[in-house]
DNA sequence: AGATATTTGTTCGTATGTATT
DNA sequence: TAATACATACGAACAAATATC
């Protein structure tokens, strides 16, 4: 059976006219890598050996290499036996250079959730009743992290940061890798918009209590297989935690404006 | 407002320890980018002052700068006034650093139409109402090009990728830059798979007919601002399209083995 | 149209670092 | 410890592209 799902040369943009002379090495390396059907940890030829094969010098080759790492698709090791390795990316690294693209389109809060909406109660829907007891385990031990009140400022952020794990480790149940995928980038949102952590840095009296309780009847719901039950109890906490984030949300910002008014 | 939606530093792995330096220079000039707020256009030092500001030879900067542009955040001009350019990464450059990922995760058929219909039925139902005529032309205009049936099968593969043309497009007038980009990433998976390229090259009788039915009641409940409707008329048409994939999907995947016992 | 200045792009030679044997 | 095989880094020179005059 083949393994490879996506077609070699699409992968990139190809406008191979104006592309640079590094940029064409690199796509034809990789074109060169995926023709062969290499699979992760293979090596590729060494330096020298780009260099005769392609006809290009090694200023030319290295940069074309550094592209290719830099898109997590190869590693370099030096000494002997090393060189260029096939690397399967990662899928933190795939989140990474995503959040590249987010950079420069400003999203909201309500925009996270929608897309949460729309995807976290499927994923409870189809884990429920396939979940192993190490993996029901597994969520109760990040649950623990905010099983009691916290004291300070940076403590209730990292409630609020294990509570984003505990959606996290749920979405990396699923079988499906593109809802995981999709979930999991969503929670990195979550964690890294300056937005959402100026908003985590506030007290929100009953939140964390909140949460607890949707989790504990989530993990119960899925322990015995209640599909609609824990796509009703996801719901319910989504609808909470949205409503609390967008007053939070609000409240960041004319606090922001008023601080500017200062000025 | 600032513009600057995630944090600076997060963006990539950042384990500085064992990064090579170019890794280390690309993630310090990026560092240096962020801090300056630099948008969209504005130029970076060039490479001799660049060599300057971070101790590196020319080498090293190059390749760093080449990392920058393998993730689309730079560009690079030749010529006076030339040198590198903050840039925008675009949509289609994500999509195609994204496809890098799920290169080595195997994704079905189901896994992409689960997706599907989590998000497509809630693109349409928000965006029932709010199209311009415009739009409403230009989704009228790319169902022109499958208007007629195909008489080769060359052109039937044309009609498949314009129908997946008429949902990017449609999300595309998404409001929120995730589900837009989430729907579209999962169009152009679905024109890049090899098995959905097989699949593209079949005589499947009825299936642009009732496509195009689907859309053109669509584009009517759209016009109408029928949320409800809209968003049925989504469901049954990704209900219909899963089920006509994945059986000529199980058909592909016969014949593939039976090629194979031929040998 | 053509000359020129500026800036990136490419190459080569050499030296250094690093991990294996 | 030493020899080796390989990537890594540097520096200088040259080539190509492109704006401006």
């Amino acid at each position: 059976m083949e393994r490879n799902t996506l077609s070699p040369a699409t992968t990139l943009p190809a406008d191979a006219s104006r592309m640079s002379r590094p940029q064409r090495a690199a796509a034809a390396i990789k074109d060169w890598v995926v023709e062969r059907g290499m699979r992760p940890g293979d090596r590729l030829p060494g330096e020298s050996e780009l260099m005769a094969h392609f006809g290009m010098a090694k200023g030319t080759i290295r940069e074309a290499l550094r592209v290719l790492e830099a898109q997590g698709l190869i590693r370099t090791r030096t000494g002997p036996g090393g060189g260029a390795f096939v690397n399967e990316v990662t899928e933190a690294r795939a989140r990474a250079l995503l959040g590249n693209y987010f950079y420069f389109n400003e999203i909201s809060i309500r925009d996270i959730y929608e897309l949460r909406h729309a995807l976290e109660p499927l994923l409870v829907a189809q884990l429920a009743g396939t979940l192993g007891e190490g993996q029901l385990e597994q969520l109760a031990a990040v649950m623990t992290a905010y099983e009691t009140p916290p004291e300070t400022i940076d403590e209730a952020e990292q409630h609020r940061m294990a509570e984003l794990d505990f959606h996290a480790l749920l979405a990396s149940f699923s079988e499906n890798a593109l809802l995981r995928f999709q979930c999991r980038f969503l929670f990195s949102l979550l964690k890294e918009l300056t937005i959402c952590r100026k908003i985590y840095r506030r007290e929100i009296p009953g939140f964390r209590k909140a949460g607890r309780d949707y989790q504990s009847r989530l993990l119960q719901a899925l322990r015995e297989g209640d599909s609609g039950a824990a796509k009703a109890i996801m719901r319910a906490h989504l609808n909470a935690a949205q409503t609390t984030m967008e007053q939070q949300e609000s409240v960041v910002l004319r606090q922001f404006l008023s601080e500017s008014e200062e000025r």
